[in-house]
DNA sequence: ATTCAGCTCACATCATTATGCGATACTTTC
DNA sequence: GAAAGTATCGCATAATGATGTGAGCTGAAT
């Protein structure tokens, strides 16, 4: 490891940015070469800084740490980046994902993991907190083979319902869901109310959207 | 964490489960509760020793361990899995993860990380290597222009059918539609009847699971 | 032994959807 | 300039769905 790792922040919070940078700057193998509140600049920064990996804020106002990402990503694409967050908000993992990034992590990590990290991504892997990791792996389109783990909303669901709602997302009626489990149409009825409770829905098209988002592909 | 953890190993190397074993008995807040060399009865095993997580080996004659994972998902969804390999193998990775595990470790995983993977896995979190996560990221980008692109059928619509479209996956009911579009229930009434036309349904839902499936994600 | 959750069924009533037929008007295309 | 496609609206009827109330049966959990 002679050419030490060129890094470079983008944290909103000056507080944080000044810590991270501190924390960093004398870490073995690490150069620091810039930190910055903002992104708007990024595609700049990393033609002129060249660094190897990037830590980016995901939440900050303005322009947001997804669009940072974007830009390092389309000016230089081996570049490694981590994004940095306290949320473990579904919509930008998966955002950050399809966007590129190279690791996940949560603002609490702690500072010894986050060295780790940085490591980590520069030998090819892609760091991230578990609770991060389970989000990815539900995000994850589930093809042909059996699906398992059905989200926790719809894990909820007797395996009957289950059924039922598996029916419906086929596009079933009543009738036809009646006809195909030998059951009366009013247990049907009976079923499907419940599933409604359960996944706070009031009709079908609400059921079947539902259910298709949260696994049920 | 009053009631312990209750484990289940399949692991085919003799050596390497009696390792294992004796590693997980002696942990506090575990309790291990069965350990196999295959996993031919992995149904049955889950059935009737309900355990809450389970380590299974993916290199194992006979019946691999996705086959395992499978079963085990098939006959307890909550069960946790935590896939074990030597390889980093991309196929595999990809079938574990569309059948539903729930972490996925190197074998020259330490004792320790291992401990700690199982307590993150019960908090909810997917224990993953760095490795196997830049994999499972990698997996990720294609998918989306899968979506990116409607399929044929989709394409077919008018522009405002796509838009009334869009809210039938949404949950709309045909008065909230005309409501929100500002045109009559009538009107609502007349776009979907060249929708289910265009796309060969018979029922919101139909239309629902179809648009679903086909991109409108 | 009792409770509780899930599966089953019935009846009633109102709301929503499915479908057919027809009409006017505007654009684009041939 | 006619034809084809889209967007708009109306009316009518039959089918389906949404919701409430109630109830018997089972098996698992306490």
């Amino acid at each position: 490891m002679e050419t030490p790792t060129r890094l470079v922040i983008y944290e909103d919070n000056p507080d944080l940015r000044a810590g991270l940078s501190e924390l960093l700057a004398h870490a073995p193998g690490l150069a620091l070469v810039g930190a910055f509140g903002n992104c708007v600049q990024a595609a700049d920064d990393v033609r002129r800084l060249a660094p190897d990996v990037v830590l980016m804020d995901i939440d900050m106002p303005g322009c947001s740490g997804i669009e940072g990402l974007r830009a390092v990503k389309a000016t230089a694409p081996t570049t490694n980046v981590l994004m940095l967050t306290v949320f473990e908000d579904n919509d930008r993992v998966f955002e950050s994902i399809c966007a590129g990034a190279d690791g996940y992590l949560l603002k609490k990590t702690p500072p010894a993991r986050l060295l780790e990290a940085i490591g980590e991504v520069r030998a090819g892997g892609a760091p991230m907190t578990p609770a991060v990791a389970r989000q990815v792996l539900r995000l994850f389109p589930k093809p042909a083979p059996v699906r398992a783990a059905p989200t926790e909303s719809l894990a909820h669901l007797s395996a009957r319902e289950q059924e039922v709602l598996n029916l419906l997302v086929k596009g079933y009626s009543y009738k036809m869901i009646a006809a195909d489990r030998g059951i009366s149409i009013d247990t049907v009825r009976s079923h499907i109310k419940k599933i409604y409770e359960k996944l706070h829905v009031r009709s079908m098209t609400e059921a079947v959207s539902k259910a298709m988002r949260e696994g049920l592909a």
